[in-house]
RNA sequence: GGGCGGUUAGGUCAGUUGGUUAGAGCGUCGCGUUGACAUCGCGAAGGUCGGAGGUUCGAGUCCUCUACCACCCA
């Protein structure tokens, strides 16, 4: 018997729990097919964690992904599920390498001044140094993860799965390399996808020039450019085939400004003719869109940039000047040479990395490249068929969409960190060898001159695997015959394109199967006012100050409840610190409850003669059993934190436990069925709470199984206490057994006369303490009311020994407060008559609403609502009239 | 240009098979502390559910149009 604190102090129990968690192997899955006993015939849940980068400092985002995770671990892990979750982390290619460099920065050095070699030794000790961080990080979220499962997309098991995942893909020829049109970051030195490029729309200008013609006509074409510096790369000028402005000048050449290169006029209905000047400069070396008109008309590619993004040689007078200076530059030349037209403020599509910020270069290079569109065929039809469904529903179309206007995917990246590209070349015959295992000497040849291709993968190559790559393909592993394919896949939707559509692709491509069938995705979490975070703008949440403040289970419940599935969501300190106080509630209510059980002296012998009370609260529990698992079942898991929070708090605690004290305060065998009910409620409902809540649940449940298996309570499933709460058996669904209805109908009416008795009180300024002397009329409910007088003296401040149940009004009834609910009346004896006047007042007031009510009700049941309605709905609106027709009638015969 | 989401109380948000007096936290106002909880209790005020039309006996919920905000794709 420990006396429980006043407040949960959740420092108190936090990390204790988790280790007792972690160290008795709650986290592991039951059913392992390791070990001996397994059955492969029973299905698993798996979820396998989006792998944070292991350069991450913890943002609200891991909080809400881990708690959405894990309250679906919990759920099944509770229902009886070999439930696993695997953990791990991303090696982050381009995040991490910056990172270490602007360590190394810090000490004055940078990443050339090591080999590569040496760099990748420096990250790794890093990695070792900082990459654990995250994962205590998630510990202490609460996350159940298995860690002996934990993986590292750069470990040697995944990389081997990258490996033969490139082979395969290459051999199946669906990677290829080749110069191609590329988006390059030239800060960061590397090509990065089409979905790391963000476009910006920012002040720019739109430049008129003229393209003179060769002929020396001294005719010209007028084009407009958003950049003059490409134009030493032009290699055509184009125009609308209808555009009659420019018939004439098809098929004729003009010139290069400046370097006066002689180029075609040339047709194209890709020309906007409304467009600027409706001619267009082609430059394929420089713009995508170019560059496709280039490749239709055969042009030749001009490359007028080095990879730093200053011109080269082909700029003639402008080589070795940056981008920006060469516009400056070449436009002032061409305004001094009479070319310029004019200049107009232009709003541009600025394509900007999404890792630095800086302006992306389409520049033309050597890369390597996935070829997607029979693996997007193939994913785009499992989802489909079905074979993996959206939650929520919406993002399928997102999905297919993405999927059917699939572009090649580039996945070489020119830096240092991440997995390196399984190809050599022989310096010796020039074959180009792709193979799982390092070669030593060329195959063709025998050389073994052989060098490896300098370009690591798209740090997403190796995500895409995750799903099985964790579990050890390509071999067959029992972990992977046992766990794959997955069963949810949780993320936030915006990378659902990076790397759900990459995973289903791959999975299906490589493995045979979709890599799991839901994908359930988040929203955004957002500042108080529907910002973004960040640190400029001062407004990021620190969720390690959140849970050092509230705790960690007022920072789940916050981003868990109140939230739709798919939404971005506004999170404020407030709403943390309103959880915080939901836990210190539950807290207080097992407090109570186990108070009550401690008390016990001897075990009941008579069965159990319910109240009221008892029974109500048992069926508003079966109600909200039966809700909360259809919520789960449909991945509501915001809606049902909400049902589980409105039941403990505004039916539990406010009207059960205030109910319980009298019935305790009875003793005997009163008491012990009270303390049963208590103790069973409580139970079940930190059940459901604990996937969301799971510290000051587990906490608490250990102290009532404790206050249970000490007390006479023999609560039947006694024996059954299961060790901890995090495997307790999960409250299923209930049968209605016909009582209910009642029972709920009935104990509302004693709310109804409670409130009415409480507002007049307050209304009538009622000192707080005094105990009323009070007749209740009820009617019908009479009897059903006297059964309930404790009750009612209790919880609005009555009189017991001077409470009456009478049928007709009291002999002095001039002299008392007369309340009207339904058709019961509440006669209260006053001490002054002053306020005489206020209660003829309030009793008009009432008599108005009811008669307003009594309008609308007669007005709609004498529509075709009354015929067209199902029955059991109009006969609640005719209970509802004839409740408000009670309660007039009874207030007129008050006024006179 | 195409698509998606949002618009509900002073602020932040719930409200999933359409059921007839629209809910919660916070904030506001009044009252209240001798044991479950002041991280609290009791009571109250506060909303023509962005606008217009339609379907229906009935619409916050379904349909159409529209305004504004945000995001995604091109």
């Amino acid at each position: 018997m420990t006396e429980l604190p006043k407040a949960y102090n959740f420092k108190e129990y936090e990390e204790a729990l988790y280790q007792d968690w972690e160290a008795k192997g709650y986290f592991k899955p039951t059913n392992d097919p390791n070990l001996p006993g397994h059955d492969p015939s029973i299905e698993p849940f798996v979820i396998v964690i989006p792998p944070p980068n292991v350069t991450g400092a913890l943002h609200l985002g891991h909080p809400a992904f881990v708690t959405a995770e894990d309250i679906m671990i919990r759920y099944h892990r509770m229902k009886g599920v070999p439930t696993l979750w695997v953990p791990g982390s991303d090696h982050a290619g381009i995040a991490t390498q910056l990172q270490v460099e602007k360590m190394l920065a810090a000490e004055g050095k940078k990443r050339t001044d090591y080999s590569r070699e040496e760099f990748e030794a420096i990250v790794w000790e890093w990695k070792h140094k900082y990459g654990g961080q995250i994962a205590n990080q998630l510990r202490r979220l609460g996350a159940s993860c298995d860690w002996e499962r934990e993986r590292f997309t750069l470990d040697e098991g995944l990389s081997k799965a990258v490996r033969e995942a490139f082979v395969r893909l290459y051999e199946k020829g669906l990677i290829y390399r080749g110069p191609r049109m590329t988006n390059w970051s030239p800060g960061l030195q590397t090509a990065v996808s089409d979905l790391e490029v963000e476009y910006s729309e920012e002040a720019g200008k739109l430049y008129y020039f003229k393209y003179m013609l060769a002929d020396g006509s001294g005719a010209y074409i007028p084009v407009a450019t958003t950049r003059p510096e490409t134009i030493p790369g032009d290699t055509a000028v184009a125009v609308h085939p209808e555009d009659p402005r420019y018939a004439a000048f098809i098929g004729k050449t003009v010139l290069v400004p400046i370097l006066g290169r002689e180029v075609p006029v040339l047709a194209d209905t890709y020309v906007e003719k409304d467009f600027g000047t409706g001619a267009l400069k082609i430059t394929p070396g420089h713009d995508p869109h170019d560059y496709e008109i280039g490749q239709r008309h055969n042009l030749p590619l001009v490359n007028i940039m080095n990879k730093d993004a200053t011109l080269n040689e082909n700029a003639g007078p402008y080589a070795g000047m940056e981008r920006f200076a060469a516009r400056v530059a070449i436009w002032a030349d061409m305004e001094a040479a009479g070319l310029v037209i004019k200049e107009e403020p232009y709003t541009m599509n600025v394509p900007r990395s999404q890792r630095g910020g800086e302006i992306v270069e389409p520049l033309i290079s050597e890369q390597w490249y996935v070829k997607m569109d029979s693996l997007a065929a193939n994913a785009a039809e499992a989802v489909r068929q079905g074979e993996v469904r959206f939650v929520p529903e919406r993002f399928t179309k997102v999905f297919l969409n993405w999927m059917d206007n699939i572009q090649d995917w580039c996945i070489s990246r020119q830096l240092w960190w991440g997995h390196r590209i399984p190809v050599w070349y022989c310096q010796d015959c020039n074959e180009t060898i792709v193979d799982r295992e390092t070669p030593q000497v060329c195959p063709k040849c025998g050389s073994a001159n052989l060098v490896q291709d300098e370009d690591v993968l798209d740090t997403w190559f190796s995500s895409g695997l995750w799903p099985f790559s964790v579990f050890g393909w390509p071999e067959e592993t029992p972990d992977y015959r046992y766990f794959y394919p997955t069963s949810v896949l949780e993320t936030g939707y915006d990378i659902i394109f990076f790397w759900v559509a990459r995973m289903v692709m791959d999975g299906i491509e490589l493995t045979g199967k979709a890599p799991f069938h839901t994908v359930y995705l988040h929203g955004m979490i957002r500042d108080e006012k529907g910002q973004k975070m960040s640190k400029t703008k001062n407004n990021v949440i620190d969720p390690l100050v959140v849970m050092d403040e509230f705790g960690t289970d007022a920072l789940r419940f916050t981003l868990m409840v109140g939230s739709t599935p798919g939404n971005d969501m506004n999170v404020g300190i407030k709403k943390v610190e309103s959880n915080r106080n939901f836990a210190n509630k539950v807290w207080n209510i097992g407090r109570y409850t186990i108070g009550a059980i401690d008390a016990l002296q001897t075990q009941a012998e008579n069965p159990a003669d319910w109240t009221l009370a008892d029974n109500w609260i048992w069926a508003r529990m079966k109600e909200t059993v039966n809700s909360v698992n259809a919520l789960f079942k449909d991945y509501q898991y915001g809606e049902a934190g909400r049902q589980i929070y409105e039941f403990l708090w505004n039916d539990f605690a406010d009207w059960y436990l205030e109910a319980s004290k009298g019935q305790l305060a009875q003793g005997g065998e009163r008491a012990y069925y009270t303390s049963y009910t208590l103790a069973r409620v409580l139970d079940i409902m930190l059940k459901f709470l604990h996937p969301f809540t799971p510290y000051v649940t587990e906490a608490l449940w250990g102290y009532l199984k404790q206050a249970c298996l000490a007390s006479p309570l023999a609560i039947p499933a006694r024996g059954d206490w299961e060790e901890a709460l995090i495997v307790a058996r999960w409250p299923e669904e209930m049968e209605t057994e016909g009582w209910e209805e009642e029972k709920l109908r009935d104990f509302s009416l004693v709310q109804d006369l409670v409130r009415a008795i409480r507002n007049w009180r307050a209304e009538a300024k009622v000192e707080p303490r005094k105990k009323l002397e009070a007749t209740i009329l009820g009617g019908a409910q009479t009897d059903l009311l006297s059964s309930q007088a404790s009750l009612l003296a209790e919880l609005a401040g009555l009189n017991l020994e001077k409470l009456g149940f009478s049928p007709a009004a009291p002999a002095n009834a001039a002299e008392m407060a007369v309340l009207v609910v339904g058709d019961t009346e509440v006669y209260i004896r006053q001490d002054t008559t002053e306020l005489a006047g206020a209660e003829r007042e309030r009793m008009e007031r009432e008599l108005a609403e009811a008669e307003s009510q009594i309008a609308r009700l007669e007005n709609l049941l004498g529509s075709p609502f009354a015929q067209k309605a199902p029955e059991k709905v109009v006969a609640a609106e005719r209970e509802k009239l004839e409740g408000f027709r009670a309660t007039a009638v009874k207030l007129r015969a008050q006024l006179g």
